[in-house]
RNA sequence: GGUCUGGUAGUUCAGUUGGUUAGAAUACAUGCCUGUCACGCAUGGGGUCGCGGGUUCGAGUCCCGUCCAGACCGCCA
């Protein structure tokens, strides 16, 4: 070992020790006849001192160091006489008695420092500089602690942990494929898994009981902040299970994931469908740390030639506690804000309660009875605020959830430090596709309807609900799953519901369907975003802050500059010509 | 595919109505300084104003195009 210590761990207690330290040229501060040096590995940092009158040489030593100089040094631990009570290591210096140089370093494109000056894009150039820093290495550490916490809760209910393989087949349903050409048979792709779930149900007919897997999923998909096209999910399927079953147990890997990292008692999860959520929330991952719900007041709104409002399929309102003092500049910055493109709103109505009485921008169409009524629906007081939108059901619903969540964000209800998580349930089995004039799946043609509702299948499948559930917290989709087909003639129909003629399935999921006449056991399983829970636990909305080498905004790595061309020899091999 | 925002020193940014030699902070270099810890002080070097075209006597500034980055919409079973 080149060393005997880290630059974090030493303390008063360690005073007279002799010690050698290796680490990075944090910062020098020459004072002259005296230098001191912040020498900074992986665990903290230790003050270094040279003086001149011990050592001339020495000391000239020290201030020829750059910043990052990797460097070793052995030397005595002694008291400080002025203490750095805001560090660790604060107490304790080393008397510098040696040091060696064990690599020079060009001067850094940004500081490594806790609030680096450096932007995004450099500091994803530099990603192993970035990682240098506090910030960035937290992150990773939390990663790897929620990584060991689930594998701990998971092995004690005795889940295998399984690798499945990450070259598989193409399938045309659900997001899109990154592709691998195959050298050895010409002309044909694997592609990356979006998910195992094929090979996990798999497992589940092998008889493996209890599966889980932390794994690199791929979707060809365009990004966001929360989006990568490689991710990490952690995995689960149990057979044997009904939907109690795995909700119960991955209410308790939650629980145990809170505890562990966060210290906080997360209480039962309330259970919530997704009609009601679509009802409250007008979203199917409702933030519950704030009430102010949808509601649809059309029905107190009718007959008073009000054209947007007779016209309109929906008119939903929602409640701003306390908000009746906005002024108008407000509003009408609200106004432009639903106006745009992203909202798509046509305009925002709004009416106040105060104790001057009720006054809205529709006075016009509506007194104050007419408006106080609405009021009275919403559940509003004196000193609340009216926020209405109008229009087409779905895109006002959708509309009136993204301002829910704005003027959450605007009143301060939404806390990063405080989690609020339910499960949201009874998905719809099936999304109708206008355009292609056929049935989707809305979770993946694995799904099981509802027991009760099975007999749906041929007589009414647009109106089955899915024996599916989504975990959410903070209005984030942390986790889904959902129990499984795995009666061979039910997921032949399902197929079928979907489009797919018998051979197109069987080429398909043939292997998966023939699995299933092996005798398949009742299954089910979640999978949850292992990167939205770091960056959730973390506090973050961008999961890019939790992995070490992500993607940017255009997929790419701009480190390693990837993706890149290759060339023709490797192409030929593959024999591929590009367009 | 679309909307919006940004691109000026190594870095983070400012730059007025289009007008003299494009600034600040920080980083870097040199010198001074014995208790600093965001050390301090002094001096210095450092610019293809993303790229291309246009308007103009004159463009960092206005217009068009393009590239890059970020946020969002579409998309993400």
């Amino acid at each position: 070992m080149l060393r005997t210590h880290t630059c974090g761990e030493l303390n008063r207690n360690d005073i007279n020790k002799s010690v050698t330290l290796c680490g990075w040229v944090q910062r020098t501060r020459n004072l002259g006849g005296m230098t001191f040096i912040d020498l900074r590995d992986r665990y903290g940092v230790s003050q270094l001192v040279f003086n001149m009158e011990t050592n001339v040489k020495l000391c000239d030593q020290a201030r020829s160091l750059g910043r990052e100089f990797v460097i070793q040094i052995t030397g005595t631990v002694a008291e400080r006489s002025n203490k750095n009570l805001k560090m660790a290591t604060g107490e304790i210096e080393i008397i510098v008695t040696h040091v060696t140089v064990l690599n020079t370093a060009i001067t850094p494109p940004f500081t490594i420092e806790d609030k680096s000056d450096g932007g995004d894009d450099l500091r994803m150039k530099y990603r192993y500089l970035d990682i240098r820093r506090n910030p960035v290495k937290e992150a990773l550490l939390l990663r790897a602690k929620v990584a060991t916490a689930t594998r701990e809760y998971l092995n004690d209910l005795d889940f295998c942990e399984v690798e499945t393989p990450v070259l598989i087949k193409s399938t045309p349903e659900g997001a899109r494929d990154f592709v691998v050409p195959s050298r050895m048979n010409q002309g044909e792709f694997y592609a990356l898994p979006q998910s195992p779930q094929t090979f996990k149900q798999l497992l589940m007919v092998a008889g493996m009981d209890r599966y889980y897997q932390i794994v690199k999923c791929f979707r060809d998909e365009d990004l966001r902040a929360d989006r990568q096209p490689e991710f990490t999910q952690i995995d689960c399927e149990m057979s044997f299970v009904e939907r109690a079953d795995i909700l119960a147990t991955f209410e308790g890997l939650i629980k145990f994931l809170f505890k562990k990292v966060k210290g906080i008692e997360l209480p039962a999860l309330p259970h919530m469908t997704y009609a009601d959520a679509m009802e409250h929330y007008g979203n199917d991952k409702p933030d519950i740390r704030f009430e102010m719900k949808l509601h649809n007041i059309k029905h107190l709104t009718c007959g008073n030639n009000f054209k947007l409002f007779d016209e309109a399929e929906t008119v939903l309102a929602i409640c701003v506690a306390g908000a009746a003092n906005y002024t108008r500049k407000q509003l009408d910055e609200l106004t432009d804000w639903v106006k745009r493109p992203q909202i798509g709103a046509t305009g925002l109505i709004y009416a106040r309660s105060t104790a001057e009485g009720i006054k809205s921008s529709v006075d016009k169409f509506f007194d104050a009875n007419a408006v106080a009524k609405w009021f009275d629906h919403c559940n509003g007081h004196d000193g609340d605020l009216l926020l209405i939108l109008a229009g087409a059901e779905y895109k006002t619903r959708k509309a009136m959830s993204e301002l829910r969540l704005e003027m959450g964000n605007r009143l301060g209800l939404r806390n990063a430090n405080e989690y609020k998580a339910l499960w949201v349930l009874d998905f719809p089995l099936l999304e109708y596709n206008e355009e292609e004039k056929r049935f989707f799946a809305m979770h993946h043609p694995f799904t099981a309807p509802l027991p009760e509702q099975l007999h749906l299948l041929d007589s009414n499948p647009a109106a089955i609900n899915a024996n599916a559930y989504d975990m959410v917290i903070n209005g984030v989709e942390v986790g889904g799953g959902s129990i499984r087909i795995f009666d061979k003639h039910v997921q032949a129909k399902m197929f079928d519901i979907l489009g797919f003629t018998a051979d197109e399935a069987q080429a398909q999921f043939g292997f998966l369907m023939n699995a299933f006449t092996y005798g398949a056991p009742p299954h089910g399983g979640i999978a949850f975003g292992f990167d939205r829970l770091c960056s959730l636990f973390g506090g973050s909305d961008s999961i890019r802050d939790y992995i070490a080498f992500p993607k940017n905004n255009s997929g790419r790595d701009v480190m390693i500059d990837a993706p890149s061309s290759i060339d023709q020899k490797q192409l030929t091999e593959l024999a591929i010509s590009l367009i």
